[in-house]
Formats: structure tokens, C-alpha cells, sequence
DNA sequence: AAATATCTACCTATCACAAGATAGGTGCAA
DNA sequence: TTGCACCTATCTTGTGATAGGTAGATATTT
């Protein structure tokens, strides 16, 4: 690969054509949950076929898997590293319930964790453990944040995580429902902490 | 319809048939939700055909109907009165915790309503008005048990009542993600009423 | 440098199957 | 003889997946 072929070069790239599809499919499960997309409807909104999906994606189960991961991998590239000396904690446990209202809540969705896991009956061995890892990094970094902000041993805390975990969650439930966003505030509102 | 027919007729009871079909249904939506089941899999679990199953419930958004609406009444019957005199919101609150485990999140399986919610995109408006209905009359319910129980104004009241439905709804999730069922305890604890 | 081979990212066409739904028929009880 | 609860048979649509082909970029050989 030359230099001039980075500005001439009109050959499709692989990994930008997996990037579409990767998108198109954490927007339709976001959407829908894991049946709610098929590879045709992928295809269409990439602008390819359903058999080139089927090129970079085998299977299903694979670009599911596939999706999770980067979804795990972008998840903890943007978290804050709560060990650092000036990890500010109540800001940054603000932001996160911000954050989950702002990329599912309004949205009028849920997590994609929440929606595979509504689906888990159907999900591969592979996909399942890609969602249940996903929980092990959201946890295990929601327990180093409690940690911090309320002193306590990592049991403690890690109880705390779910508790906080299990509430965002079960409020866009409640929100999906009923069609009523203010209820996300008034569940989320104790977990909010005062700024100073 | 005479007393003998009681004991001798064999001719199929509609009412039966129908509660057979959404028995089936709604176990089947429990497992996985709207899309998980077919009328092929209702009829051979009831014994019947596929087209009979139409002829009790013309679509399967009907059927669905029928369900969360039998769903609805029978909670509604199970309930205590919050507005006797003698209601205990104590143990009515502890009980509710346990009926939700035992009949969700020990079956390794979430609530009706949680896997309709996430279905939600796919639902007809029938279905989803059934779906928030149930969800007006439980928070309904259990506003008044905090009235009761939290000595609150209506308002607040209410909000709390959304805060527990979103938490036990948010544990079943989390326990359902991760295959850990110890979570629902631990998420569910400090809702937990001392029981004097 | 030219010729050849291989690889890549797509394509068309098709498979087997399962879905919701409908038309029209059968047997039996009232 | 009417109505009910069921049946068989079939339609259409959409699914995940596969086989096999093609044009052009890249790599290898002559």
C-alpha cells in the first residue's frame, strides 16, 4: 500500500465495510432486540448484499458477537480509570446516569445489553458469553467507582454496583412501558450525587 | 346445558381450549418474549392445529391481547386491598419481592412485561395499550402500599413505587445477563421490610 | 516489464424452512 | 338444521445460509 493509494485507491476496505455493518446492527438490536433485523435489512442500509454480509459475518451469532465486543471495547476506552489519584467520582457517576439516559432513554430504547438479554433464549453459547462479559467489565468498573465514593470494601461495593446497575435498567423498562421519560428522573434520582 | 353435561359431555369447552392457548402463549412470551412462539408451537402444545388456534384468536396480536389482559385481572384479584384497614404493607411488600423471584427470576426467566417491553418496536397499538395498562394498574397498586407503608403524599408515593418496579424489574435482568442469581437478593435487600 | 496467478469484496441465484394467515370442509351436539 | 370446534391444505412472505461467479487489485513468476 503506497501513499498514493490512500487518496486513490476506490477499492472497498474491509474493515470500513465491517464498521457499517457492525452499525446497522447495533442500531437494529438497540431497535429490536436479536430477531428484529435480518441480513437483508443490513444489507440494504450498508448498500451491499445479503450474501456479502454473510462474507464478513458467516453467521449471526458472529456479527453479534462481533458487535458486543466492540461495544465492551469502546465501553471501557471511554470510562474514567477510578484508581487514578483525582478520579472524581460523583461527577463521573453523574455523567454515567447522564449517559444512559441520553444514548437509550430519549431514544425511546434500551441498552443492547438489555434487549439481548430479553432474548438470551435464543442467543448462542458465544453471544451469551459476550453479553455476560460485557456485565463483568460494566460491574467490575461501576465497583471501583463505589469504592471510591463511598468507602467501601469491594463486596460493598460491587452489591452498590448492581443495585445502581439494576435501576438504570429496570427505569428504561419502566420508561419503554409506559411512554412516560419522566419516570427515568425520578427513579435514577437518588443515585444522583450533590456536586460539591 | 344440563347437570349430566357437567360429568358426560366431552364436546370441547371454547373457554378451555382458549385458556389452554393462553396458558401456552403466555409461558411461551415469558421464555422469549413476542416473537419466540408461533401458532404452529401453541396448537401442538394444546393439541390442536394451527388454523384452530386462529379460530379462538383470529391474529396473534389478539391472542397477546387476551393474555396480558387475563395477566392483568389476575394480578389485580391477587392484590390486598392497600385501603383496609388491617393491611399490612410490611409483609405485603416482603411477599411481593418473594412472588417476584419465584415466579420470574428463580425460572431463570423475566417478567411478561419486561419481555413484551422489549418487544416493544413489533408490538401492534392493542398490545402495547395492554402492556402500559398492566403498568398503570401495578404502579397504581403499589403507590398505595407507600402510602401505607412510607406514611407519603400520592406523588411521592408514586415514585417510589416506580423506583421498586424498576429495581426488581432491573435485578431480573441483571440475574437473567449474568446467570447469577445471587443478584436479585442483593439488588433487592434494601427494599426489604423488617418483618415488626 | 509482461504474463500469470491469487486474493478480495462483492454479486446472482437459490435453497430449505418457518412464519402468520385464510379458505373451505367434517363431525357432532343442541 | 344450525352452529361450534376442529380439521386439511395451501398461500405469501421472510428468514439464515450456501454455491458458484465476476471484476479488479495485488502478488508472484518469467
Amino acid at each position: 500500500m503506497t501513499a498514493k493509494n490512500i487518496f486513490l485507491n476506490k477499492r472497498p476496505s474491509s474493515t470500513d465495510t465491517k464498521n457499517k455493518i457492525m452499525n446497522a446492527a447495533e442500531a437494529a438490536i438497540v431497535r429490536g432486540g436479536y430477531s428484529a433485523f435480518s441480513f437483508r435489512d443490513i444489507a440494504e442500509e450498508v448498500g451491499i448484499k445479503s450474501a456479502s454480509v454473510h462474507y464478513h459475518y458467516p453467521t449471526k451469532a458472529d456479527l453479534v458477537v462481533a458487535v458486543m465486543m466492540r461495544f465492551t471495547d469502546e465501553f471501557q476506552a471511554i470510562l474514567a480509570d477510578p484508581e487514578v489519584d483525582d478520579f472524581d467520582a460523583r461527577t463521573t457517576l453523574n455523567h454515567f446516569i447522564d449517559g444512559f439516559r441520553s444514548k437509550n432513554v430519549e431514544r425511546h430504547s434500551m441498552s443492547i445489553c438489555t434487549m439481548l438479554t430479553a432474548d438470551k433464549h435464543l442467543l448462542s453459547e458465544a453471544v451469551s458469553q459476550s453479553l455476560a462479559d460485557f456485565y463483568q467489565v460494566k460491574l467490575g468498573w461501576l465497583t471501583k467507582v463505589f469504592m471510591r465514593l463511598e468507602n467501601l470494601p469491594e463486596d460493598a461495593a460491587r452489591d452498590r454496583a448492581g443495585q445502581f446497575v439494576a435501576t438504570l435498567h429496570g427505569a428504561s423498562v419502566l420508561v419503554q412501558a409506559t411512554g412516560e421519560l419522566a419516570w427515568y428522573e425520578k427513579v435514577a434520582s437518588p443515585w444522583r450525587q450533590p456536586s460539591e
